[in-house]
DNA sequence: CGTGGCATAGTTTTT
DNA sequence: CTATGCCACG
């Protein structure tokens, strides 16, 4: 396995701890999805594990596709039965198999956060809540969080006894569940929880997933709740070989249940850990570096660590706070100007999405090409929810919403009265809400709806017709799957023409109409190639794939263009250059998280300041406005904490009237007296090896003047003793223990020790 | 039954 | 300020 000679002493001990539980504290940027991968070649070459036994982990869509890429190239035979997947596929494809035994039909629907208000809504009117009082909102987030804590309804309902507010709460989340349940459907939240409720009731199929998954690893562990956690606490029971990869400092999804502890704890869950840190950073310059450092070493209960580089010092990192929130926008978007490299080298990130129209409108006025991540999904936008819920009708005519939102788009005549009868009838017969249209010629008092329902009706049935005789054809005929005759975008165009849906977007004649139909165009597209890239394409399949993609998933970096994103879904990745805007107390951290009583809600800000800073591998330049409006009120705010916290020495400061560390223009250059030798930042060509962090040029010397126990003198660090010399591969790794900053391990080509 | 106008609430972050 | 939702009128 000559692959790994590139890696470090500490990965390639993480690479080769294959057997029993095992806990890779990974810093930013330094390297875990290598070793991810090349754990993955390790244990199929060196220790003979069947990939098809080899279940690996990842949060989105898009860290699965790289992880999978990379397995693939990497791993000769065998690479394609490694199962890689998000937590959410993984339980999607384990339910569509088991999940009758839960009393669902396996083919049921997912719905996502707006399915789930409008079903909340309902729920709420049905129970005769007082909608100011109970929110779908709030209630929503009380389910998810009882979710997430693996509280079905019942132990929730026995744990609200006393209270009021709690008691009710009870009654939405069991008549929520209800619904679901009548609609075939479930939830986010659900597909982890009735996963692992799968699991408990059913000891044959955890025994099944239990052999099947001997090897299991989890990245960015420090995200997982405790639904998740105990998923894969079950899966792994049997073997013990589950190695997880995180970085307590980087856990920012607390809100949505992450339970920090679940990598804090897991030494003690998992006797017999072997904890394995990374903390060489490949990614950033120490200056960057080490404002991170400076920053997230404000937060407590953290595992101890530091991430050291051997990469160049860098400009300094730039703070530049304007006057009103658009005169930010316009320096950020003159600054990407004035740089003239790739527009693909920029990422400009915030902490909410309201802030990216200020830097769409700057892009735009300056002609800049971007690409906007997360806002308004694609998949959330109204023509592509309308034709999904047609799709959803089509496939399983269980999901009452789905028909409820279509039965009068276009326009059919069908209004609120007759749809209020449909609804009615469906609940004395116990029919689905498509059941009872299906019935409307019987239904007492409907009128001339009926006639109009009926041929709703008959329309969707001709759907389903066409679309069987396809799935059926499919699998005899080849050239279905490449939509030589019909298929998913023949199905969907039709949908377009014949409901006439097409045509009442068309009539509008707008420019929003126009740029409507071009989305539809769009999902038409996606359904070709999810016809030509699927092994056994079908309605249900596609509907699914559709239904578990995030924003970052969908983002493809072949073209030139800055990314505009919130900082969250900045995770995972990397830029050249980053701007972190909006840099102001009560938007970053954010006043929820200041005014909150728990002190850890500023921490996770600071978590997430942590992770902007890492994801620059270059430059870095943080913002700020004195004015901003919000809710059409301006208001004043100081200078984010987290900017404060960063010793003054590694900042190039502008504010109006203040003045430090000599402005030094675009290309920043860095003062002698402070940093010892000046050195030439060179950054990089842009567009790099792809994919592992960047690595500024290194020549290994044939031999050193210096060995352990010499005294030695850094231009950073001042003088340490010499601790170890390793010769690496590439260069000599030396650990020198510094009289001021602790042991650092560096590479001597990049450090220029000097012996004393 | 559909539309247009007005009132109100809302801002964290998302698989 | 903006998006959504509700109500009253045609």
């Amino acid at each position: 396995m000559e692959m790994i000679d590139t890696l470090n002493p500490k990965q390639r001990e993480a690479v080769l701890h294959t057997e029993g539980p095992l806990l890779i504290l990974a810093g930013a940027g330094s390297g875990k999805t290598r070793v991810l991968t090349h754990r993955v070649a390790c244990l199929i070459e060196e220790r003979g594990v069947n990939p098809w036994n080899i279940l690996a982990i990842t949060f989105t869509n898009k860290a699965a596709g790289e992880m999978r890429e990379r397995v693939d190239r990497l791993v000769k035979a065998g690479a394609g039965s490694v199962w890689v997947s998000t937590f959410h596929s993984l339980c999607v494809r384990i339910l569509r198999r088991f999940i009758e035994y839960l009393g669902y039909e396996n083919n049921f629907t997912i719905y996502d956060a707006d399915d789930q208000k409008m079903l909340m809504k309902q729920v709420i009117k049905n129970l005769n809540l007082d909608p100011k009082q109970y929110r779908e909102r709030s209630m929503m987030s009380i389910i998810s969080k009882a979710k997430n804590e693996l509280i079905g309804t019942e132990e929730f309902r026995k744990n609200s006894q006393g209270d009021w507010n709690l008691r009710k709460a009870a009654d939405v989340y069991e008549a929520y569940q209800g619904e679901l349940k009548k609609n075939n459907a479930l939830d986010f939240d659900d597909l982890i929880f009735k996963t692992v409720d799968l699991f408990r009731v059913n000891g044959e199929v955890l025994d099944y997933y239990q052999e099947r998954f001997r090897y299991i690893m989890v990245d960015e562990y420090q995200d997982t709740n405790t639904a998740q956690f105990e998923l894969i606490a079950l899966l792994a029971r049997k073997y013990g070989n589950l190695c997880v990869v995180g970085d307590d400092d980087q856990s920012i999804y607390k809100f949505r249940g992450a339970d920090i502890g679940n990598i804090l704890n897991f030494e003690e869950t998992f006797p017999g850990t072997k904890v394995i840190k990374l903390e060489q950073n490949y990614r950033s310059t120490a200056h960057i570096l080490d404002a991170a450092n400076a920053v997230i070493c404000n937060n407590r209960g953290r595992k101890q660590k530091t991430l050291w580089t051997a990469n160049e010092e860098g400009p300094l990192v730039m703070f530049r706070q304007y006057g009103q929130a658009f005169e930010e926008a316009e320096g950020v978007i003159q600054d990407i100007l004035a740089q003239g490299r790739s527009y693909r080298d920029f990422a400009v990130l915030y902490r909410t999405n309201a802030q990216s129209r200020l830097m769409e409108e700057k892009c735009i006025s300056y002609n800049i090409p971007y690409r906007l991540v997360g806002g308004v999904n694609f998949y959330q936008r109204k023509e592509i929810k309308d034709i999904l819920c047609y799709l959803k009708t089509i496939a399983n005519g269980r999901d009452d919403l789905a028909v409820q939102r279509i039965i009068n788009v276009p326009k059919r005549g069908i209004g609120t009265s007759s749809i209020g009868k449909i609804v009615a009838w469906a609940g004395e017969q116990g029919l689905s809400f498509y059941q009872s249209c299906v019935q409307a010629a019987s239904i007492p008092g409907m009128g001339k709806a009926a006639g109009k329902i009926q041929g709703f009706v008959s329309q969707i049935e001709d759907f389903a017709r066409r679309n069987q005789a396809w799935e059926l054809g499919m699998q005899e005929d080849e050239a279905f799957k490449t939509n030589g005759r019909y298929g998913l975008p023949g199905l969907i165009r039709d949908i377009v023409e014949e409901t006439g849906y097409g045509k009442e977007l068309e009539a509008e004649g707008e420019e929003e109409a126009k740029a409507r139909l071009e989305n539809i165009d769009e999902l038409i597209n996606k359904a070709a190639s999810y016809c030509t890239d699927s092994e056994n394409p079908n309605l249900n399949g596609f509907l699914e794939e559709v239904s578990l993609v995030a924003d970052v998933d969908r983002m493809d970096d072949s073209e030139d263009r800055v990314t505009l994103m919130t900082l969250h879904s900045a995770k995972g990745l990397e830029f050249p250059v980053v701007y972190l805007s909006g840099m102001e107390d009560g938007l970053f951290p954010s006043s929820m998280s200041i005014m909150s009583e728990d002190p850890t809600d500023i921490e996770e800000e600071r978590r997430l300041c942590y992770v902007g800073i890492t994801r620059a591998r270059e430059r870095l330049t943080m913002t700020a406005a004195q004015m901003r409006m919000t809710k059409g009120e301006t208001h004043y705010s100081k200078v984010s904490r987290f900017v404060e916290e960063i010793p003054q020495e590694l900042v190039d400061l502008i504010r109006p009237g203040v003045r430090a560390n000599a402005y030094a223009s675009q290309t920043a250059k860095y003062t002698e007296k402070q940093f010892g030798t000046p050195k030439q930042f060179k950054p990089a060509a842009g567009g790099g090896t792809p994919g592992f962090g960047r690595e500024f040029t290194i020549k290994k010397a044939a031999a050193l003047e210096y060995g352990a126990g010499d005294r030695v003198r850094h231009g950073r660090f001042g003088e340490g003793t010499v601790q170890s010399v390793v010769d690496g591969a590439r260069d000599f790794e030396v650990a020198v223990e510094f009289d001021r900053y602790g042991v650092k391990k560096m590479f001597a080509s990049v450090a220029k020790l000097e012996k004393l």
